[in-house]
DNA sequence: ATCTCCTATGATATAATATAACATTACATG
DNA sequence: CATGTAATGTTATATTATATCATAGGAGAT
């Protein structure tokens, strides 16, 4: 959090007070959170929100690298690497519906080359794996 | 298409008539396809068809791997590989939205294994990569 | 300081995507 | 031809997302 801070001083962002709480709310939860799951959960923190501010606060997020999108859930996660550009790779427990961000992977430039083979030039990947993690396997 | 076909008999599928006609616009169309649209388009080629018919649709194309879902924009692809259980990658151009199916990708066991080392189990991969086609980047 | 501009937020409405629930039909099998 | 299951029809509604216009608030110029 403070990383992020500083980081959106250096570049002049703006972490205001939803987007924070925002952002607060999904490094809380393990779980993806939907756009709606937010807003009810900043009305409880006392904002008099509708669906756009939370929208515009994830977007804000997303865009500046501090929360990803996950696809096949239309839910929310917090980024582990703020600010980086980055390919992530999403573990998704379809048992605990937990989702965390894995090492994002040395093959990723394997993959750039061999789809460019196709002639198709590769900018940003996002890798969804699902699977079962590792505490509900051992349970 | 034939390949289904026989497919579905040997698998006792049945691939009745609105769920063939959606097969085969997914076929016909490089882009990812909504359910809203295909629905549309169901309409226009004379089945009067409401929302579950659409999506009743996709559901059995997707889970019997004749067609994959686009997380990223909530669209449909047909499959290039029917029938076969495998980890589709999708190269999805941002200048003329083509979804295309991707060489499978040696580089998923290596993905797997290095997922495996922070205790997560993977059971399929979904990678969306985003960028530009080739025919788009000589225009 | 105050004006001005730009960015962010507030607020309302509505669009787009997806599913629940129950009724009806169709068709393979005994 | 009776019966059970799978597929479709139909209505309603849930969920996710955005367009639009109005208001406020803060940084920089004069």
């Amino acid at each position: 959090m403070k990383n992020i801070e500083e980081y959106c001083k250096k570049n002049s962002l703006k972490l205001t007070p939803v987007r924070r709480k925002v952002l607060e709310l999904l490094l809380e939860e393990k779980r993806g959170l939907g756009a709606y799951r937010i807003l009810d959960l900043l009305r409880e923190a006392g904002f008099k929100s509708q669906p756009p501010v939370a929208y515009r606060a994830l977007d804000f997020l997303v865009e500046n690298g501090f929360a990803h999108k996950i696809g096949s859930q239309n839910s929310f996660v917090a980024c582990t690497k703020p600010g980086e550009h980055h390919s992530p790779v999403f573990m998704i427990c379809k048992k605990c519906d937990s989702v965390s961000e894995g090492p994002s992977s040395p093959i990723l430039p394997e993959l750039s080359d061999s789809l460019r083979d196709t002639g198709f030039e590769v900018e940003q990947t996002i890798i969804e794996a699902e699977g079962v993690c590792g505490s509900c396997a051992s349970n």
